[in-house]
DNA sequence: GATGAATGAGTCTTCATTCAT
DNA sequence: CATGAATGAAGACTCATTCAT
């Protein structure tokens, strides 16, 4: 618990520092003082920066993909199941302002092309998310059209309202998120 | 011409260092090596780094706007209006990936925030591309969404798309610019 | 004998560490690692990193007296008991790379200096080889020249030979190592 | 002469610190406050303090080649020759100090041994001092020895001299320098 | 006694910006 | 106008040493 705690509180530092001023806006120093730590104290738990900013990631990530996880109505129409992972995600974001605008500034990096590819051509990595897309493709339930377009028209307007919505551009309530999702819907399926 | 000259090439110098390695991988030294001038010489022209990179998207953008404008099919349906915009849009990021870099690079920065205000709310800034939803939406063309919204289902995969063409995950061929193209129109009208 | 060990284990670890890559490749993290012990365990038996330096040149300084001791002909013509020790010397280096390297490393610093002070000029530091080349230059054997002179004359070029030897420049067999101790007691003798 | 100048006192400043404290009682900062010049000029003049540390050394070595070139006898007979060389060279470090400390802290470090490689096999580098060796072995005028051992006797006892003479052990006059010289002649020949 | 997490001063290096020429 | 040498404040990272357990 100690343990955990101190390495806890520095990754959250990071990603709220990162958060509000990106990526270089955050210094070892500033991460340190933001989780009450000695500087020096990072680097027994990380080994670089790079190292605190991508475990920072996959730990956010392991985080978001138990939420869309739960209540996951596995068994159900393709529909259905991009609707309610769109919609958790989203909710997600909107409830967790910080971890979103770090999620842009991660893709936004080298690491992040790195992830994208592994997202799209890896094999291990093969996530709910490609699988879904998959196998709706498959079944002619949405476009012929290569993994990452369908990604590109599903999910990225959903990035983009998350941001304006966090921006305060627009004020996303339960109803226009169902209406952006079922947009996005619509740009995929055939 | 001289004058014009040298600020261009420094514009230009810094556009494709941006592109290539990021906002902190272009150090002003390194701009001044790439335009050929001394490194002090810069500062004749644009007061900061921060001046610089905003001076160098505008230009940017200002030439894609015109890209945009020449042959826009003006007096025709808003259904075409927008498939010649987004392939134009596109087309002309597939052709010049260090400007698209550059764009993306410069939107993840505080930079970008402040722009992207302007563009929703500014009153000076009306551009075309506002107007032509506004009014699609006014003529129940497209669907009853906030301004962000649309633009978010109508040009955040496009963008996606073209970044994922760059960095090699698809390759982008007319057809299927086509279909995505229509995918985006598919998710925005009525 | 617990502590005992504890206490060689560490001062081992310097010794090697030092040897193979300078006084600061050596940080106390690493030769706790290499000792197998806490690194705050090093300051229960050495007060501070020189004082384990020290220490650790005193204990192998000792070790190389107790060799150069042993079958000593102490009774013996000052040039056999000069070749003896000269032999033992590069015997026991060429043996000890390790042991080597950590003398020079030892020498060429500040504690270095402290030491051959008191080699030359110490009362109760009076030893061996120092008594040997007094007596020598008494009874006229060797040349009337200050006794660091003479430690150099006799000394100096042994080590450089045991250096190139180890960093594999040349290659020590019995018969070079003869004529090169002869040549050292040419440079002395009168 | 402004470059010079500058670049020159960079290094006199680098070279009297080494010489006072070692290679890492020589922190960058430290050289630039005794130099006069701001921290970041040094990397205007050095790429890093290895490289500052190389050419310090090259400078120096090419002054010592100069001082023992200067009146060196060079069709005398080869005992003549090393005579004139390891006075002038004795003479030089007595007259420099820093020089002389500076060069030691050199050979005990990583750098030391790459030299001193080039120095016995390289071929570019046949020096003076490899020559007149190479020739007198060659004539029988010196021992049939390797010339890494030649070396050793020739030169380190002079050099062991020199520390002691600097570190206040022994007082070098002419005289001195003359039988300790003769005495390294003794060594070598035959 | 032993541990090893925590500390923070100190290291090298980079880079936006200025200013004498 | 142009130059580019000079500046010095950060930045990432290391490591001897301490101290609560």
């Amino acid at each position: 618990m100690e343990k955990g705690d101190k390495r806890g509180a520095i990754m959250h530092a990071a990603l709220e520092l990162v958060a509000e001023k990106g990526f270089h806006g955050a210094p070892m120093a500033m991460v340190a003082v933001k989780a009450d730590v000695a500087s020096g104290t990072i680097y027994r738990y990380f080994e670089s920066k790079d190292v605190l900013m991508t475990e920072t990631f996959a730990d956010l990530e392991k985080r978001m993909v138990e939420a869309v996880m739960e209540n996951y109505p596995a068994g159900r129409p393709v529909r259905e199941r991009f609707l309610h992972m769109a919609k958790i995600l989203v909710g997600y974001f909107i409830a967790s302002p910080m971890e979103f605008r770090f999620l842009e500034q991660f893709h936004n990096s080298p690491y992040g092309v790195a992830r994208r590819r592994d997202k799209l051509f890896g094999e291990q990595d093969k996530d709910m998310c490609r699988e879904l897309f998959e196998e709706a493709r498959e079944a002619q339930i949405v476009r012929d059209l290569p993994l990452a377009v369908l990604f590109a028209l599903a999910f990225a307007p959903l990035l983009g309202i998350c941001r304006d919505h966090i921006l305060g551009f627009i004020q996303l309530d339960a109803a226009l998120l169902e209406q952006a999702v079922e947009a996005c819907w619509d740009a995929v399926r055939r």
